[in-house]
DNA sequence: TTGCAAGCTGTACCGGGGTACAGGCTTACG
DNA sequence: CGTAAGCCTGTACCCCGGTACAGCTTGCAA
């Protein structure tokens, strides 16, 4: 009544974007990670999307924001799907279970870091070559490089 | 006297690496990016490096877990080699005073998400399609999705 | 019917920090 | 002197989560 977009078959894609708050391109990404079901296509070949749409691109974002990468996001939307009866639970639990370990180790270590740079200020360091040549620097040079990758994801 | 090695002109690229605790091929890559001064070269091109190479890897590798990029970093170097006598202190320290801020910003962060992975474990949720649609859900889906892009350095 | 916005596809690029490899040259040791 | 290990270069690839763009087709309203 108001507009004809209401009536129509579907969402377009800019309006699900729109909708979501995402970019238009990211859309087209989380259907081809499977993240997005592949939608309805009008006769010309463009994306008809059903409203619904909008709720799972909100789930997705939620799910990155509690740390969880889109694999993992996948996942969780996979089990929701194919778990019709299946007495198989522990299926959101157990991620965020899960996740809850890596985030509060991820915590800890920034903990780590903070103490040091703490350190590196109350000690007044202002040049880290002359601190790695003086043993007076309370910065673990030796110690800190024993942990080669940081962990970098999240 | 030992070997041949320690009488030699400088140290090799594996040695260095190896000594530094890092992949060899790094050491080209912070060449390029700057970090690691070029080093001298024997008749026949190879890399031969003063022992404080090794010093240097290891400066990078602790300021990298405190949390500083490598661009950071190669300013953070810079800074030392240029001050020679400025009074431009608040070099490592306004750099660390900054990085710490930044630090404590993720850690709060992190708390966050940790708290909604404890509201969604305490309140046993399992699927994130329901809990999206159903209002009994902890979770701030709709909030959530407002912070666009969650800061992925670190 | 025309005209422009919006969508289509494939592909390349971003940042951050590396790692890997092919094909050829150098160096050290015996 | 021969041989193998080590190094040289350039270039491509990895992960992760997107983003951008060129060149073309559709959709829709006036």
């Amino acid at each position: 009544m108001t507009t004809r977009v209401e009536a129509a078959a579907g969402l377009r894609r800019g309006q699900v974007a729109a909708a979501a708050g995402v970019n238009i391109e990211t859309l087209r990404y989380y259907e081809r990670r499977g993240l997005l079901p592949e939608p309805e296509r009008s006769p010309g070949g463009h994306r008809l999307y059903a409203p619904e749409a909008v709720t799972v691109l909100r789930i997705i974002k939620a799910a990155q924001r509690l740390g969880f990468t889109l694999d993992e996001v996948a996942d969780l939307l996979e089990l929701g799907r194919h778990r019709h009866g299946n007495r198989v639970d522990a299926g959101l639990q157990a991620h965020a279970k899960a996740k809850l370990a890596e985030i509060e180790e991820r915590i800890a270590d920034l903990e780590t870091i903070r103490e040091n740079l703490r350190t590196a200020l109350d000690a007044g360091c202002d040049d880290l070559t002359v601190c790695a040549n003086s043993d007076c620097c309370p910065l673990p040079f030796v110690q800190i490089t024993t942990r080669t990758n940081p962990d970098r994801s999240l």
